[in-house]
DNA sequence: TTGTATGCGTTATCAG
DNA sequence: CTGATAACGCATACAA
């Protein structure tokens, strides 16, 4: 193995020196810099990340608690875990998976990465030592990355406006949680730019409750309708109660899903949605705590990550 | 932070005790132990990772490298995540989520996870200094560990005959890989011991190609006919052709996948399949390279985990 | 069986 | 701007 006294016996210079070239380039002269990188690269020095790690007083891992139930069908976690991941990879930092609040705690790591907390969640979170930032909106100021959820439903809604849909109705998710004020927000607002009236339908997230409602309140939706939904299940159900009912896909009615991450795909027709960049949250998440650990647990704030709206089979041309 | 010292002060004996209460407890004797372990406990005394892991000469870090194209609609690698998480946990091992083999030897790690590997990359992967196991199958004396391929197809297969269908039809994938040449043993072996005849259709694994394949070939398939099958995708193409083709599903064609991730909940009429025990075999599968690691590279073996038949409705009660 | 001294590779402190 | 020294927390070798 290369150690810093290695590289620094090849440069001519105190292992010390070394050190700073990595860590405090700007403390050394420009030439013994690059007689030491020289030295570095010639070697393929590579530092050892348990002693960085006891020097610096850390551990050099973080720790990922998934708090919600994952429904496996979906492959959201796995886009997100990747994304996080390659964010930890630059730092040499390395992740525990864990699934049991009670283990959080257990062992060493630098801070938490925190997916599904739940209002009732945020007591036991003031408790942690450790730095922390939530994958999720919250309005409690805890540090977060999210999609920005109001910005997917403005853009879902401005699109079906320009698309000249006249009426145009929101099937959300009967939920409590931030994401879901905010979609509605984004098309609540945009409404009334436009100086319309908001519809908004509520229910679980499961495509078939969506195709119930819309099949039994058929006769209230009148061509020329755009569905903005608040999740792709949702969205799902939507396009097969219109189908059954003999609607026509996109002429007569319109519908945008929300997340694109994997049922929109398979659906038939192909689902206009607002798609989040999960790989890229999962990345900026990971970075986010990784500052917050450098900065010694400073205020990182709230991260709103533009979604795409994905225009496909579900809305017209 | 509690470290060593601190307990050994509480304890009353030096810290090399309190070392060797942990990592060899039969070198003291019992009433030491005891007082060293109450002090542990009354400290709550969580071990430096990195310390351990720098005096040791490890990281307490292993990567876990994914080479395939992850079919991110299929939830099999965050099961199989889960798995090797719950194994690393107990060791305090934290994870490397790679994909790309160049940053593989990037920064340290005590030994690798690999999925995906193919024969190709035998070659480079002897170069790896570190202990590696594999995941899948391979006859190159790597160690592995998979599911027991050819006990599924087995299992399916006398399970098909205990039911009564005459003709058990093997639909395969086309590739030179080992799961799909053990999958296919299972099920020669066992006709042959019936005295049966086997009749192998291989094609990618693509749901519409079985589809179209059986649709094509559909004179050829007499009632009392099971189709045993190497994936669910195969499975789910073959149901949807036979019931095109207005086939009765159990009583008249048998159906069984291979897998039973995700695709064999979402069928319908729902699949009956060989269910993998994809989170146990990621939890061996950790448990395997740790052991390994601490074995400095010792020989694992090849480990097989046996599948369970799931039965469903796309074969006979 | 238990304790002392020493080293793992890196970084901060302080001296030059 | 650079170098010597001590310290991080733990484990091994050796001594008692």
């Amino acid at each position: 193995m290369v150690t810093l006294s290695d590289v620094a016996k090849r440069a001519n210079v105190s292992k010390m020196t070394v050190s700073r070239v990595i860590n405090h380039p700007e403390q050394v002269t420009t030439e013994l810099r690059e007689i030491v990188v020289a030295a570095m690269t010639a070697l393929n020095y590579q530092p050892n990340v348990a002693a960085k790690a006891l020097a610096n007083n850390r551990s050099n891992m973080v720790k990922f608690l998934i708090l919600e139930d994952i429904d496996t069908t979906e492959p959201y976690y796995m886009n997100l875990l990747f994304g996080i991941a390659r964010g930890l990879d630059k730092a040499q930092y390395a992740l525990q998976l864990i699934t049991d609040r009670d283990r959080l705690t257990i062992g060493n790591a630098d801070g938490y990465l925190i997916t599904g907390a739940r209002t009732s969640d945020f007591p036991w979170l003031d408790q942690l030592k450790r730095p922390l930032v939530l994958f999720g909106e919250n309005r409690y100021g805890y540090d977060f990355i999210d999609t920005d959820n109001k910005l997917g439903t403005q853009m879902a809604t401005q699109y079906a406006l320009a698309k000249n849909y006249q009426s145009l109705i929101f099937i959300g998710i009967d939920v409590k949680e931030p994401f879901e004020y905010s979609r509605e927000a984004g098309y609540i607002n945009t409404l009334q730019q436009h100086a319309k009236l908001p519809r908004i339908y509520r229910m679980a997230n499961r495509s078939h409750l969506s195709q119930q409602y819309i099949t039994e309140h058929w006769h209230e939706f009148a061509p020329n309708t755009c569905f903005i939904c608040a999740s792709d299940r949702l969205a799902i159900g939507v396009v097969r109660a219109i189908l059954q009912q003999g609607g026509s896909i996109p002429r007569d009615y319109g519908v945008i899903g929300h997340d694109g991450v994997f049922l929109d795909q398979v659906s038939n027709p192909q689902l206009t949605t607002v798609q989040q960049q999960v790989p890229l949250l999962g990345e900026h998440l990971a970075r986010m705590l990784l500052s917050k650990i450098a900065q010694s647990g400073a205020q990182q704030g709230e991260v709103l990550l533009a979604p795409q709206l994905v225009t496909r089979g579900t809305t017209r041309d």
